[in-house]
DNA sequence: ACATCGATCTACT
DNA sequence: GTAGATCGATGTA
């Protein structure tokens, strides 16, 4: 796991498969709610599963643009989902964060998901969104610096993960099925379906 | 302008 | 295990 700030957008700008499994343990925070990212998954440029193969347009244009700023978009009518933009300026990445590990402000992301179990509040890219009131809105900000007020969604780092599973993405209709989804081998019991099998 | 499709979730069997 | 909701972005005309 990168351990600041600088190591991470070090890692977000030369490699997007090095930057989602690092991201991994590091804390997704706003106001009171902070939670601890366990599932990432890595998208590039070149591959067809992701929203920027077919270049630049007016939704995918913060994916072009500095590692480290969020790119939100809304699918399949109801969802919003919440990434991170990698590689250089011109050149599209996207770490997906697809669940997490509730730690404070619980009470706060219920009165957005109404669930009887915690661990059914950040098991989904889109009710991670949910919990977090994130929406278009938040698309295209700075997720890695000091926060212009306390409501501003931002991530910080955590305590280090200590071994990563991976497997194949989720959902994709495009293209190969690729081996870069990652996991905290520690804390599957608060990831999304399908869990991959737990093992010692 | 219009038709298509989704990096999903929920409810129901 | 699986069908259906739901609507913005995109591609085609």
């Amino acid at each position: 796991m990168a351990q600041t700030v600088d190591e991470l957008l070090d890692l977000l700008a030369t490699d997007v498969l090095l930057a989602a499994p690092a991201l991994l343990g590091w804390e997704l925070v706003r106001g009171s709610r902070r939670s601890r990212i366990v599932e990432t998954e890595a998208y590039t440029q070149d591959d067809p599963a992701c929203h920027a193969f077919r270049g630049m347009t007016k939704r995918n244009a913060v994916l072009f643009g500095d590692p480290g700023f969020a790119y939100v978009y809304f699918t399949y009518g109801n969802h919003w989902m919440l990434n991170i933009a990698g590689h250089e300026h011109g050149v599209a990445a996207a770490v997906l964060f697809r669940a997490a590990e509730p730690l404070e402000g619980i009470d706060e992301m219920r009165s957005y998901r109404n669930v009887p179990k915690d661990s059914e509040l950040l098991n989904g890219p889109g009710k991670l969104a949910q919990a977090y009131g994130i929406t278009g809105a938040d698309n295209g900000l700075w997720l890695l610096g000091e926060p212009e007020s306390s409501d501003q969604l931002r991530l910080v780092p955590g305590t280090p993960v200590r071994q990563v599973v991976t497997g194949p993405r989720i959902g994709i209709s495009l293209g190969t099925e690729l081996p870069w989804r990652y996991m905290d081998a520690d804390r599957l019991q608060w990831v999304s379906r399908p869990r991959p099998k737990v093992q010692q």
